[in-house]
DNA sequence: CTCAATGATTTCCC
DNA sequence: GGGAAATCATTGAG
C-alpha cells in the first residue's frame, strides 16, 4: 500500500479514466482505478489494473507537460497522467482546481444544458427540442419528421449524459470510500486530523466537478452539433407532400387574380399543409413567379384545378341553397351554373378566360362576378344561411383585386388607376 | 447519368 | 419588409 498522498487524475481519452496518484515513501506510485472506469483503458494503455510505479515525464517528452508522470513501465504518450499533483506530506495542493466562487464556465454550461432540455426535469416533447424546431422552421411549426428526428436524439444525448453523471457520481463516491479507508490505514501510522480527511475529500470530489465539467462541456457541443446538423437538413430540399401541393394550388389558381396571401392565409395554408409560412411564402414567390413565365404550361393544371374548385363550389352552394329554407328570390345563382358563387368565381372566371390566351385580360370581368358574389354573399348571409364552408372569406378573399387585372398592379395601387394601361396591355415581365 | 421539377436562397428594387 | 427575378441545389423520373 502506498504512502498517503491522493492524486486524483483523469485523463483526456475517449472514456474518462479515473487515476489515484501517489507520492510516499516509496516514490510516486500510480493506480488504475478498477471500478466501472478506467480498467480498459487502463490494459489498454498496458498499465494493468493495481498500483505501479509512476516516473516524471521528460521535459520534451510528446504528451509532457510540466508536472506530468508517466506509469514507470510505459513509454506510450497514453500513459502520461497530466495532472496536478498533491503532495502526501503537507497535502499541498499545486494546480488544484481553484472553484471556491460558482465557476462562470460552468454555470454558462448548466443554464445551456438547461435550456436545451438535456439537464433539468424531463418534459414530454422537450422545450429545446421545440424551441430549436420552432427557431429553425422560422418560428413557425415545423416538418414533425424533422422535429421528432431531433428530439429523438436530443433524447439519446440526455440519456448519455444522465448515464454518465450517475456514474461519475458513483465513482466519486466509491473513491471518496476508498480514499478514507486509505486514511483509516494511515491513522494507524500516524495521527490524522478530521480536518486532514475533509480536506482531502473536498479534494476529491472538487476533482470529480471539473471531470462532470467535462463531460458537461463535451454534451453541450453534442447538442450543438446535432443542432447545426439539424438547420442544415433544413436547408436541403424536399419536396412537399402531395397533399401539401395541392392545397397549394387549390389556393393559388383559386386566387390567380390575386395569388398574394395574406398573412392570415398564409399562417392557415401553413397549418394545413405542415409547413411553415415562409415555406409558404416561397412556394407563392415561386409559383407566380413560374406561372408567369410560361403560362401555357400551367394551362392543364390552372384548368384541372379549377374544374376542381367548381365542383366543391357548386356543392356548397347547393348545400347553402338546400339549407336556406328562406331562399331571396332575388338570388341570381339560381338556376345558373352555381359556380360564381364560390368566393374565387372571379378568379376561376379569369381561369376560363386564360385558356384562350392571357390571363390576365379576364380580370375585368373578374373583378364584376366578384362583386356579385359578395352581392350574393351580402343577401345569403342577411337570409341566415350562408356563413361557412364558401366562408373562407375571412381567409380567401381575395383582397385588392382591381379592376386593370395583373399582379403587380394588385400590389401597386397606385397605377390601377392608370387609365392608359388598358386590359390588353400585359405587363412586360408576364411574357417570356 | 441526364434533365426537368421544385424548394430555398440571394440580389435587387420599391 | 415584401415581392420579383435570378440562381443554387436537391429530388426523382426516365
Amino acid at each position: 500500500m502506498p504512502g498517503s498522498c491522493v492524486l486524483l487524475a483523469h485523463l483526456a481519452q475517449p472514456t474518462q479514466v479515473l487515476f489515484l496518484l501517489c507520492v510516499g515513501a516509496e516514490g510516486v506510485l500510480w493506480h488504475c482505478q478498477t471500478a466501472s472506469y478506467g480498467a480498459g483503458w487502463c490494459a489498454g494503455a498496458g498499465l494493468g489494473q493495481g498500483w505501479g510505479r509512476a516516473v516524471p515525464v521528460a521535459p520534451g517528452q510528446a504528451g509532457a507537460t510540466e508536472g506530468s508522470w508517466q506509469a514507470g513501465t510505459c513509454t506510450s504518450t497514453d500513459c502520461v497522467f497530466s495532472c496536478s499533483l498533491f503532495s502526501a506530506q503537507g497535502l499541498s495542493i499545486r494546480g488544484a482546481q481553484e472553484e471556491d466562487p460558482p465557476d462562470p464556465q460552468l454555470m454558462r454550461l448548466d443554464n445551456m444544458l438547461l435550456a436545451e432540455g438535456v439537464s433539468g426535469p424531463e418534459k414530454g416533447g422537450g422545450s429545446a427540442a421545440a424551441a430549436a424546431a420552432a427557431a429553425a422552421s422560422g418560428g413557425s411549426s415545423d416538418n414533425s419528421i424533422e422535429h421528432s428526428d431531433y428530439r429523438a436524439k436530443l433524447t439519446q444525448i440526455r440519456q448519455i449524459y444522465h448515464t454518465e453523471l450517475e456514474k461519475y457520481e458513483q465513482a466519486c463516491n466509491e473513491f471518496t470510500t476508498h480514499v478514507m479507508n486509505l486514511l483509516r490505514e494511515q491513522s494507524r501510522t500516524r495521527p490524522i486530523s478530521p480536518k486532514e480527511i475533509e480536506r482531502m475529500v473536498g479534494i476529491i470530489h472538487r476533482k470529480f466537478s471539473s471531470i462532470q465539467m467535462q463531460l458537461k462541456q463535451s454534451t453541450c457541443e453534442a447538442v450543438m452539433i446535432l443542432r447545426s446538423r439539424f438547420l442544415d437538413a433544413r436547408r436541403k430540399r424536399r419536396n412537399f407532400s402531395k397533399q401539401a401541393t395541392e392545397i397549394l394550388n387549390e389556393y393559388f389558381y383559386s386566387h390567380l387574380s390575386n395569388p398574394y396571401p395574406s398573412e392570415e392565409a398564409k399562417e392557415e395554408l401553413a397549418k394545413k399543409c405542415s409547413i411553415t409560412v415562409s415555406q409558404v411564402s416561397n412556394w407563392f414567390g415561386n409559383k407566380r413567379i413560374r406561372y408567369k413565365k410560361n403560362i401555357g404550361k400551367f394551362q392543364e393544371e390552372a384548368n384541372l384545378y379549377a374544374a376542381k374548385t367548381a365542383v366543391t363550389a357548386a356543392h356548397a352552394v347547393a348545400a347553402a341553397v338546400q339549407n336556406n329554407q328562406t331562399n331571396s328570390p332575388t338570388t341570381p345563382n339560381s338556376g345558373s351554373s352555381g359556380s360564381f358563387n364560390l368566393p374565387n368565381s372571379g378568379d376561376m372566371f379569369m381561369n376560363m378566360q386564360s385558356l384562350n390566351g392571357d390571363s390576365y385580360q379576364g380580370s375585368q370581368v373578374g373583378a364584376n362576378v366578384q362583386s356579385q358574389v359578395d352581392t350574393l354573399r351580402h343577401v345569403i348571409n342577411q337570409t341566415g344561411g350562408y356563413n361557412d364552408g364558401l366562408g373562407g372569406n375571412s381567409l380567401y378573399s381575395p383582397h385588392n383585386l382591381n379592376a386593370n387585372g395583373g399582379w403587380q398592379d394588385a400590389t401597386t395601387p397606385s397605377s390601377v388607376t392608370s387609365p392608359t394601361e388598358g386590359p390588353g396591355s400585359v405587363h412586360s415581365d408576364t411574357s417570356n
